[in-house]
DNA sequence: CGAGACCTTGACAACGTTGTCGTGAAGGCT
DNA sequence: AGCCTTCACGACAACGTTGTCAAGGTCTCG
């Protein structure tokens, strides 16, 4: 709509007064005519690179720090060789979700300890809007991507690496690109939760997790299948169920599986969101006490339920500092594994039977 | 304290050998050659102005797609007389609590929608970690600063403002500075909390809050006074805990009040975090179901402990894309008030005696 | 004391885009 | 036919910064 400078509202003198009387922004040249030097010599002790007098030079930061100069990181970023923003770009599934706040939260410290500012944006799994998302990112010419991808297309990615950003996976990967990673062992964690109810003794174990497309949700199965195929436990498919996206699917399983003629005694559900589902399914049927439950995820309050609430857990903020190291350091690469733990609590060592 | 320009060391890029820097990203004046045309008609095409002809323009298209042509953001923001760069800046106290990542989503959501990127950060109530943070978001020349400010100092603000921000506060506002904000009747909403509290036949009920500097704590306790005042009730000091800022500190708190020869029939808490860490001692002590609770937020969960939380809930989600509507909005302004609401979920209804 | 090396500083050209203005051609009107 | 307006397009400056190079001064050393 408007596109002109809008009409000043108010005469709010510059910051630091004096100086520039304008509410333009103080820029290089402002600077240089109030130390009486160069915009150049301005620019070297800004920037700190060598070849200014000890004498000029506190006179520059002195005439900066009157008229309030901050550099321009537009015009920075546009001339600077390598073109860095000191800028990141997040791409998460979900901010709102715990396990992706958490690692939103790892990936900022490590940013904002490194000066680099974090562009964040949520896909809620759709395709579209994480190309959109990466595209935005990209035009903006973030340093790297650090995303959590959400399919096996890995162009947009390319592209964004073709520009110049860096790109980091955190949590999920993707063929047909070399890039770091960070990721958990889906696998081996689902595995070590299955064989811990296994041990108590259940053989008909329910598996609810995601929809097979989404990385994690591979793994996690794998391990689920693995863990009873070594058991000598036959995978029994009525117990499986792999749809569970949003809260309410995933209550609807959680129900059949309970309503089936031989229901499992014992229940795995593969991420944060389905276990508090699962977990509120069988309180409605009293059998909190009864159904054996283990969860890939670990979450707030899993402690204070009763029975406090068995899991594996990972470590979203670790990954999420990692992810950001990687993404800073240009040598950086591998794919790395942060190592996931089983949380005993109760739920998850109720015996069969 | 990175900042943007003036990487402290600079590793000599990449040795000519390493060959892999990417391709130069294709310019204006690229598909300019390609089309045939002058690079200025390509800009009018890519920007939608008038003044081409639909042949002319169609060419353009044609060539900017075969090349991927993506305006440089940063020659954008640089050269355009508004200085808008479809950028926000969000600063929150953490990503990582359920009420701001919620909040954080509805921001998201209305700013995607508009075609504007997003920068996050939290301050953990770190003064100068929102003083550096919000300089970074404006020398990054942000349309908007999205924040939940932490003091009563708005000077930060108000050079952001100078500097061609728009500035919309979240959650806590703040003296001396003019600008359109969102927020909660707080005092309102703990008033009816305590009431209910009150109507249970409380007399005795306990506070436990955060400092008094956050404003939204301010607001919360004067509900609480007010409460017990209409009822005739005096406030009893002792009953008071308000530094429960962090968890273990507010689990103290907690453990003191229930500790008194004679203890509270019934807690008030002003925050998610200290209600789920009362909670937790509550029923570590087999309290649970004789001390009465109300919390202000509402939390995944609640609903599934035992008992059921009830809670003063606020609609962080609806708030944060309100604020970001009124980011959007350069005639945005006044001060929006969101509306609480009570759900009742039981550790409310525990009558005293 | 002179030559070279070094240090400090400044002039100037980019970076990729938008804003302003100029120009030639086409079209409308008398 | 002549003049004015409109249209399509291009030339060019400018945004605020960094990179390159050159100028002038000082220091070192033979």
């Amino acid at each position: 709509m408007g596109s002109l400078p809008g009409a000043p509202m108010a005469p709010a003198d510059g910051p630091p007064a004096g100086g520039s009387i304008g509410r333009r922004r103080p820029t290089l040249r402002d600077v240089a005519a109030l130390a009486g030097v160069s915009f150049k010599t301005v620019s070297r002790v800004v920037n700190g690179e060598p070849g200014v007098s000890a004498a000029v030079a506190d006179r520059v930061r002195e005439a900066a720090d009157q008229i309030g100069y901050r550099p321009n990181a537009a015009a920075t970023a546009l001339r600077r060789a390598d073109h860095r923003t000191a800028t990141f770009g997040v791409l998460l599934e979900d901010a709102g979700n715990p396990f992706f706040a958490a690692l939103l939260r790892g990936i900022e410290e490590v940013a904002r300890g490194n000066g680099v500012a974090v562009f964040t944006s949520s896909t809620d799994l759709d395709v579209d809007r994480e190309r959109d998302m990466t595209a935005a990112f990209a035009a903006r010419q973030v340093d790297a991507l650090i995303t959590a991808p959400t399919e096996s297309d890995a162009e947009h990615l390319k592209r964004a690496l073709d520009e110049g950003s860096r790109v980091v996976l955190v949590d999920r990967t993707i063929d047909g690109i070399d890039v770091p990673a960070v990721l958990v062992d889906n696998q081996a964690g689902a595995r070590a939760g299955v064989e811990h109810l296994i041990a108590q003794g259940h053989r008909r174990i329910g598996y609810i997790g995601r929809d097979p497309l989404i990385y994690t949700s591979r793994g996690r199965y794998a391990g689920y299948v693995e863990a009873l195929t070594a058991a000598g436990i036959a995978v029994d498919p009525t117990l499986v169920r792999r749809e569970g996206a949003t809260r309410s699917s995933a209550h609807l399983q959680v129900e059949e599986l309970l309503d089936l003629a031989e229901p499992p005694t014992a229940l795995f559900t593969a991420q944060d969101l389905i276990t508090m589902t699962a977990v509120s399914a069988l309180q409605r049927r009293g059998l909190a006490d009864r159904v054996a439950l283990v969860g890939f995820d670990d979450f707030e309050l899993a402690d204070l339920l009763q029975p406090g609430v068995t899991v594996i857990a990972q470590d979203p903020r670790r990954m999420g500092a990692l992810a950001a190291e990687l993404a800073l350091d240009p040598e950086g690469s591998g794919v790395h594994i942060v190592a996931t733990r089983l949380i005993a609590r109760g739920s998850g060592e109720i015996s069969a039977q």
